[in-house]
DNA sequence: AACTCGTGGGT
DNA sequence: TACCCAAGAGT
């Protein structure tokens, strides 16, 4: 095996001939060092991308961002998925807007405690910005070391994670940081990818211990399985000539402070009649006409997989409810914050 | 320490 | 199709 010197040189050498050109990386502000890694959190670049210039745009600095509402926050981060991120955004915001006079704290222990920042993100932010020696350990530096030297102790095992940790803190570079962690997460995701590597032209095809023995394909090793729960949504749609009517889910839950249609959750595909009934809860069926129904799909989420369907129930008289339901004039749903199977239900509706 | 949190792309 | 995985964090 070669030394590590001689493995940070390549890697070195590979990023600076192969990295992509990345808004976040013409500068090393930790506001948008902050903001790029939590987007980027389990999600593609392709993904990210657009919302990381949304909010810019939006919000060029940590106090404008501290300053605004967590609904228009939620709106802006709509689609990307894990809304924690967006609330965690928000509330470390005005931490550091009040906490920190609105100056990104430059240490390591007062940047880990900010909400929704773990020791990947505060390892990203101190080594990119400040030019301290921490080291990131995500899910490419997972792969790459695994199989640079063979590892097969499964990554999200504690044992693993610690181990993991150590070689990457041992390979990192400390002259500069904030370049050796941007050039393992950057040849992960381009050069030593999940499936189908490009083996033959990779700088490390002579080092590489898992294509030495060839187990690229086994490694890295994952032990965790996840179980797949199921669950059913009826979504009311109450409707007049203008408006409609929504809720904001407050729960613990998915989808956490979006706003949905009022939603009767079943253990099942249940009959209408029977949703029917429930749907006394926000108003009288009886002065409702014109019944829609809508095939069931499947929203497909990590642990969970979502049907649902919308019952439209066009009201010839109106009748508000007495659950929280917020009357929205159509023309005014477009400002609030919705899940992937609210707005393609919106866009199919043209109302927004 | 196991479980939960979205969405989209690839095979 | 069904599965894997993606610049993880909170509880």
């Amino acid at each position: 095996m070669a030394d590590i010197e001689e493995i940070k040189g390549t890697l070195h050498s590979w990023y600076i001939q192969n990295k992509r050109h990345l808004p976040w990386r013409e500068t090393t502000d930790p506001y948008f060092i902050w903001l790029s890694e939590v987007i980027l959190q389990q999600t593609r670049i392709d993904q990210g991308l657009s919302y990381f210039n949304r909010f810019i745009d939006a919000y060029p600095n940590v106090k404008l961002l501290a300053d605004a509402s967590e609904d228009d926050v939620l709106k802006l981060w709509q689609g990307l998925g894990y809304y924690s991120r967006a609330r965690n955004l928000h509330h470390a915001a005005k931490t550091i807007a009040h906490e920190f006079e609105g100056i990104f704290p430059s240490d390591y222990k007062c940047i880990i405690k900010l909400k929704g920042v773990g020791e990947y993100t505060a390892a990203a932010i101190t080594s990119i910005s400040f030019n301290l020696p921490y080291a990131v350990v995500d899910g490419n530096v997972y792969r790459f070391i695994s199989r640079l030297f063979g590892i097969d102790i499964p990554i999200d095992s504690t044992n693993g994670k610690k181990l993991f940790k150590e070689l990457a803190s041992e390979m990192l570079d400390k002259k500069d940081p904030g370049l050796h962690n941007q050039a393992m997460m950057e040849f992960g995701a381009l050069q030593c990818t999940p499936q189908k590597p490009n083996c033959q032209e990779c700088v490390f095809n002579e080092t590489c211990m898992a294509l030495k023995e060839n187990k690229i394909d086994k490694l890295p090793v994952k032990q965790g399985k996840i179980k797949i729960k199921h669950r059913y949504f009826n979504y009311i749609i109450l409707t007049g000539k203008n408006h409609t009517y929504l809720q904001k889910r407050t729960k613990n839950d998915i989808w956490r402070n979006l706003f949905e249609f009022p939603v009767v959750e079943t253990e099942q595909k249940t009959e209408i009649d029977q949703v029917l009934k429930e749907i006394d809860r926000f108003t009288e069926v009886t002065n409702n006409t014109e019944l829609e129904v809508s095939t069931w799909q499947k929203q497909v989420l990590s642990h969970q997989h979502i049907h649902y369907r919308f019952i439209q129930l066009k009201q010839t008289e109106e009748k508000p409810g007495t659950e929280n339901l917020i009357r929205v004039d159509k023309k005014d749903i477009f400002k609030f914050a919705v899940p992937k199977p609210v707005e393609q239900k919106l866009t199919q509706l043209g109302w927004v």
